[in-house]
DNA sequence: TAATAACTATACCGTTCTGTATACTTTATT
DNA sequence: AATAAAGTATACAGAACGGTATAGTTATTA
């Protein structure tokens, strides 16, 4: 990828989720990232696909990561969704961390039709199937229904961290989905 | 208060929930209104200031109709932290529903400096309390806990219907609920 | 060195935005 | 009936929006 377009949108990145998607013009963005409408609308048809770039982008990475740090310490499918929230408050409590882009995005396009809203509610099901399959292979009976929880807990948590900075909610949740985990029943 | 005003409010809470804030114009509120911008601007001194209102009237709305809920069972503090999801449930599932207001304005207004995004922060933070002193009254030990654990239930659960209706996501949120109350130290 | 691609600079178009000024009409009160 | 208040109609100012057209400049590659 072309470091121009790379910058784009790590500055859109920054930009949507400090200033809020609709709040943040095109004119903005080039500034910032030091260069021209030109040229982003060159690698950006238009505003709506830097959003949608950025809105795939963000969630790679954050899947990405995660994905690695599970894999790191253990391959045995119980200490995996254990420790499910001892990484997601490793990286809530990151200073590099900015917000979930597929919950500020659905508030911003609610409009199911929307691209992005679409964009959106495909992601966060998909992060509901990725801990479902977690749940899964730890033998949970319910594993969709415990997934469903967690990620009630995650997307809350984010929630209140972007409300107020430092909240310290994820501690919480974390103690929470423990106890869901624990009290779960098994295959 | 004004029947025109009461017109104004109630329409750009629709609006705003349906539409987004952002992407809401006056314009487009008055038009759906029935009535002119003159008027809008002689009730709310800015379109921030309809925002702020529109937030208090929907949280007041809420939090009235479910305090006189909660009283209107039972007036054991046992049964009523107990019965706050299966209000919640009610609420979200009523053909009403249309979100929580602080939640979309802290994404729509992420700078915390914003006044919107300010109250968006207090409502949460006085809902939480609401719910700790639930909590409290049913001599629960650590209520402040408790409380910002069901808060992320809540909002969780408000975030999922966001991005689907009619996800089921308030169902398992209850059922969380119940194993986290039913699991909490007493005094 | 010549050609090609990548990028910049800048001006602009049409639209939409919040907010206001002016003049007119309806409604309520005394 | 006279007066004041409430509301309508409409036009417009000034800025910001997304997006494009044109021309010039730098860098890459054959």
């Amino acid at each position: 990828m072309s470091a121009l377009k790379d910058k784009i949108l790590v500055t859109a990145t920054d930009l949507f989720h400090t200033r809020g998607i609709n709040s943040t013009g095109v004119d903005t963005i080039v500034a910032v990232a030091g260069t021209t409408k030109m040229t982003l609308y060159k690698y950006f048809g238009s505003k709506e696909d830097l959003i949608l770039e950025v809105l795939q982008k963000s969630q790679q990475d954050f899947q990405t990561w995660l994905n690695d740090k599970l894999n790191s310490t253990s391959k045995k499918p119980n200490d995996k969704i254990q420790q499910l929230f001892d990484y997601v408050e490793e990286w809530v409590n990151s200073p590099a961390f900015i917000g979930v882009g597929f919950i500020k995005a659905s508030a911003e396009f609610p409009n199911e039709e929307n691209p992005i809203h679409q964009l959106s509610s495909q992601q966060s099901r998909e992060f509901r199937q990725f801990i479902s399959k977690l749940a899964s292979e730890a033998n949970i009976k319910d594993a969709d229904g415990l997934a469903l929880q967690l990620s009630l807990l995650f997307e809350g948590s984010v929630q209140a961290e972007q409300m107020k900075r430092g909240s310290g909610a994820v501690k919480y949740a974390k103690k929470a989905a423990k106890i869901l985990i624990n009290g779960a029943a098994k295959v």
